[in-house]
Order: C-alpha cells, then sequence, then structure tokens
DNA sequence: CTACAATTCGAACGAACGTTCGAACTTATG
DNA sequence: CATAAGTTCGAACGTTCGTTCGAATTGTAG
C-alpha cells in the first residue's frame, strides 16, 4: 500500500478513503481484469465458427492481454491465490467460467475430427504455455503476441513436428555445449 | 520463519542457530531442489541416444519431481525471484543449465527430423506446460507422473490432433454450457 | 458569504516479521 | 568429577505492514 502510495502521488491514508481494503482493491483489480479478458474472448469467437481457428483465438486473445499488461499479470500471478472466502471465490468463478470455455472449444475440435485426448490435461497444458509467458516474456527478443500466438497455437495443435510457420520463423543461433 | 518454527518443533532462535538468515535458508532450499533434478536428468539422458525419447525422458524427470514434491515446488514458484545478488545469480546459473539442456534436446530433434521452429519459444511453452501442474495437478484426477508425462510429451511433439495414447485415455464427462 | 459535504493527509496504532542475545541445558572430553 | 564445546530457547530489538483517526483543505449549494 505504501508503494501504491508512492507511485500515485496519493497519500497512504488517501488511498483508504477509496479502497476499504488492500484486500479488496486486489479483488477490484482481478475482477476488472479477468472480467476484461472474458469480454474480449466471447465478443471474438461470435464471429468465428470453426473449430481450430476457435482455439487459435482463444490462445490470441490470452497473449494478446498478457504482452500488454504483463508486469500487472506478473503482480496478479505472484497474488494468485491470496484472495480468501467470498472474495476468492467470486475470483474463482469467473476463472472456471474462462476454463470451461476453453474446454468446450477443445472438445468441439475433438468432436469434429474424431480424435481423442484427455481434455482436462490438455487445457491444463495450453494454460501452462500461454500464462508461463509472464516469467519469460520479452518484446525485443519474443516479438508480439500475434506471432506468438501463431507459433504456440501450431505447438499446441499439431505439436513442434510439423511446425512451419510461412518463413517468419528465426532460428536461434544457440546450441547446447 | 515462525511457521517453520511451528512446524519443526524448533524454537525461532534455534533455526538461526544452523541458518544464517531466512535468505540464505531459501537459498539452499532452491539449490538443492534444482540441483537434485538436474543430476536425476543427466543420469537419465545418459542411457537414451534417440531424441524424441530423450525429450520424452526430460518431461518425464521433470514431472516426477515436481509431483513427488508438489507441495514445495508450489512454495519455490512462489519465491521464484525473490532471491538477490550472489545467491540469485547462483541459482540463475543453475536454471540456465537446464535451460540449455533442454534447448539442445530439441534442437536435436529438429535435426535429425530435418524441420524448423522458434527454439526458445518451444522451450518455453513446454517449461510452461510442465511447470504448470504445480497449480492444478490433484493426485486423484489426474494420475501419476507417467501418465501425464505421456499426455504431455505426445501434445508437445506431435499435438492434440495426433493423440492416441494406447487405450489408456480417459475422456471426461465436462462438458460446456 | 455561510454551511455542509467531499476529499486529502500527517501521524499514529497494533500486529507481524526477521533477527539477536544471553542464559540455560546437553553432550563430549579428560 | 570438572570443564569446555555444542545446542536450545524465551524474550526482546527494530522495522515494516495494514489500517485508522482527527484535523485540515477543497468543492458545492443556497
Amino acid at each position: 500500500m505504501r508503494d501504491l502510495s508512492r507511485a500515485t502521488g496519493m497519500s497512504l491514508a488517501g488511498l483508504y478513503y477509496y479502497f476499504e481494503s488492500k484486500e479488496r482493491l486486489l479483488f477490484l483489480i482481478q475482477k476488472h481484469t479477468f472480467t476484461t479478458i472474458l469480454k474480449n474472448l466471447k465478443s471474438r469467437l461470435e464471429m468465428v465458427s470453426d473449430p481450430e481457428r476457435r482455439i487459435r483465438i482463444f490462445i490470441l486473445n490470452h497473449l494478446q492481454y498478457f504482452v500488454a499488461n504483463r508486469h500487472g499479470l506478473k503482480v496478479l500471478a505472484h497474488e494468485d491465490e491470496s484472495l480468501k472466502n467470498e472474495l476468492g471465490s467470486e475470483i474463482a468463478d469467473i476463472k472456471r467460467e474462462y476454463y470451461r470455455i476453453c474446454l468446450g472449444l477443445l472438445e468441439d475440435f475433438q468432436r469434429v475430427r474424431k480424435i481423442d485426448f484427455n481434455s482436462r490435461t490438455a487445457v491444463m497444458s495450453l494454460f501452462g504455455m500461454i500464462n508461463w509467458i509472464y516469467t519469460w516474456y520479452s518484446p525485443r527478443v519474443d516479438g508480439d503476441a500475434l506471432a506468438l500466438a501463431e507459433e504456440m497455437g501450431t505447438i499446441f495443435l499439431h505439436g513442434i513436428v510439423s511446425v512451419n510457420l510461412k518463413g517468419r520463423v528465426r532460428t536461434k543461433r544457440l546450441r547446447h555445449s
């Protein structure tokens, strides 16, 4: 709270005039963030019906928000489970809806392509891929969200075996010793 | 430190007889953890030369340690970047070696299969998949590390499209509303 | 202008934290 | 047995943290 006070220029007591507690402030930030991501996603999904493209839209939507707000999301990730009781369960509800949507996208894909896989593991693997970027993403080296979304989308859908991005591939100079 | 004192039954001051500071204790825990994972990995890789199987061994080794020590690793993930200066950079060195090994495995695979992809993105995506389990893994619903490693290995190598685990697949009953 | 509400803040409170210190207790050595 | 070294702990220290309170300032309405 003292850091926030310094950063905003408002006194510590002033902050408490607007937010009744640190916990409630965190709640409002989390709710706003996850609601926004969810709203953007729903709006984009309305326009596309092909199952593969819908999965790619999910990934792109997620990565764009994460890349654009990566410093904030690093903090949110760190405070992920710190909300308790009603506040915490309201956030959990929003996340659950997000999870369900992703699960639905994968199961639609599964049905159309007539393939079989553990959908829970698949959703969680995908979440891992796209959430983890808060630990490593650097705009300089990793390109924009669109490029990343294409790479990750292809890895997730077809694996590294068949990855072949139309010319845009940058092979890194690193070689293991 | 007071929590540790309560959990171990040793007094707060007693802990400081063995560990000079909280930061140094965290350092020792991190160093022991990452060194162990790295040592196990190297030992297992010595026995296998096929690039695909080596990647699968990497995944299995990582998941087995994470599943066996998931409560501890949740804490480690939370304190991931809290070590500063020399202590922090010594840990960073170990992690970098781990990263390089994984990168090498992927590039060997790439060379043998004559395929092309952004290896940094691939490594980070894989790390995301296998590190993220500390947020969701439950032994009851998700099976053991071996089953998970096979699922994730296949997703990473071939994508969800061609996932087809020999009979062991459990399709979940969830359907999105 | 007056009067009242809305806003801002310095200063403090109590709790929690990392750490230290000296005294007490235990163990090993001769 | 005495002595010293190794081990344990209660109690306190200084600091940081979340929060509150009353006073001061600003904005608004009649």
